[in-house]
DNA sequence: CGTAGCCTTGAAGGTGATCAATGTTTGTGG
DNA sequence: CCACAAACATTGATCACCTTCAAGGCTACG
């Protein structure tokens, strides 16, 4: 079992939780895990399922999100390489899973299981506070999206649009490219409203050449106008 | 120093975070700490100030709320005796705080420097837990709404209501008072509408009886009708 | 006793949802 | 490799819900 974990080693020696490890360590920690390849829009597993593995994102990408009241489906956080998904639930008493997690694309996952939390990732202080540090940004992005629940959704979009680039590694002068490829769905799903809302404000930007897309990537052409968008004051 | 929270530590050693520790366990914990007594609508701390202390509600409720892009107020959590505030930020590197606390009524809040979070209470796995636990319920919860923020205003405040209630102590069987004492204005605020939607709703369910409130007392005394309310699906 | 915070009601208007129809792309199995 | 289904994108018309604006009353408190 240790084995099959080699190669991954070197995949994820490097991500932020576990920068100042060894490989020893490392293995430690993942002891149990697998690697899961999952197809585009399959899912890892589902809102209110038993949850009894967390894992770490390897490569491609997760949508994590939540049904709604009336069959849709919000969007609440884009899982990338390095993340660590449902850690912070393993320590409840009985826990399920507070979202669906859904491949967007063809994507890998590293997943582990619970027990390791709780006894091996729990005594290491330093991966205690990486965890901390990691929930309470996602945290406070989620309350950052709710005070701004109250603007309109050209804003909306905007600001999303940037949030989003501002992941990206490479940053060309002009040419913002989001990391992410996202249909319209998806960003009408992160912001809760709906598909036709979010395509009319979009065309009307693209025909505007302030941004472009191709096989759902979005690029920002005009970067200051998005970003005098996001910060317009209704009144 | 340690004197003056003799007193304290009866009171708080019956809180969820403090159960399984002794007395002189509890005053390590609180060392250096400090007793604040917050008069009604007084802040504790506001959005983006630097963050050097976290800390404990100790009697009354805080409400904790951010800035919106239009001036507005977007409440977020309501604290109440036993929950602590702010301890999430306190391993960052350079932490500000991510709401503005504010006193809903006479309050006492036990202020505790920040070094203490990273040197006494994150050496100590039980509170570890406790922290992410009650991080993860709030996580939860501010997901909870997002996915519902697409729903009818009464929906959302139904929702609001049988949440607030669900952390009241006693119950009688008929009816449920909510533990804390809600403006029109805060409830509008943490549903992010106007205060005009809130009120046309809920006088509504006055004259109907389905609610009565007396000085910002909500009681919900047609519990059956808010929980249908609170499901329903349109379409 | 005046100001500030909260509650209330009404009228008008707009933003975004809903519904419907159609085109495009992607993926799958015969 | 084609046919068909499924997911995604687009556009227009209609309308409800909620915001906005305005005006007034109530209560608490310095």
């Amino acid at each position: 079992m240790l084995h099959d974990l080699e190669p991954i080693c070197n995949e994820i020696k490097n991500f932020t939780f576990f920068k100042d490890l060894n490989k020893e360590k490392i293995l430690m920690l993942c002891k149990g895990g697998q690697v899961i390849v999952s197809k585009h829009r399959e899912n890892l597993f589902k809102f209110g399922e038993k949850a009894d593995h967390f894992g770490l994102v390897l490569s491609g990408a997760y949508r994590l999100s939540r049904p709604t009241p009336h069959g849709e489906e919000s969007v609440l956080y884009f899982s990338t390489p390095g993340d660590v998904i449902a850690a912070f639930i393993m320590n409840r008493p009985d826990p399920v899973y507070p979202v669906t997690a859904t491949a967007m694309g063809t994507s890998r996952f590293l997943k582990i299981p619970r027990v390791m939390y709780t006894t091996q990732w729990m005594s290491n202080m330093n991966l205690i506070m990486e965890i901390q540090k990691s929930l309470s940004t996602r945290m406070i992005q989620l309350q950052t999206h709710k005070s701004f629940s109250g603007s309109s959704i050209p804003q909306r979009i905007a600001l999303l649009l940037l949030e989003l680039s501002g992941k990206k590694t490479y940053q060309s002068l002009t040419i913002h490219e989001l990391p992410i490829p996202l249909t319209r769905k998806e960003i009408s799903d992160t912001l809760d409203v709906t598909v036709e809302s979010v395509i009319r404000v979009m065309s009307q930007w693209s025909k505007q050449g302030i941004i472009t897309s191709n096989d759902h990537i979005i690029q920002i052409t005009d970067f200051e106008k998005i970003k005098s968008i996001s910060e317009a004051v209704k009144g």
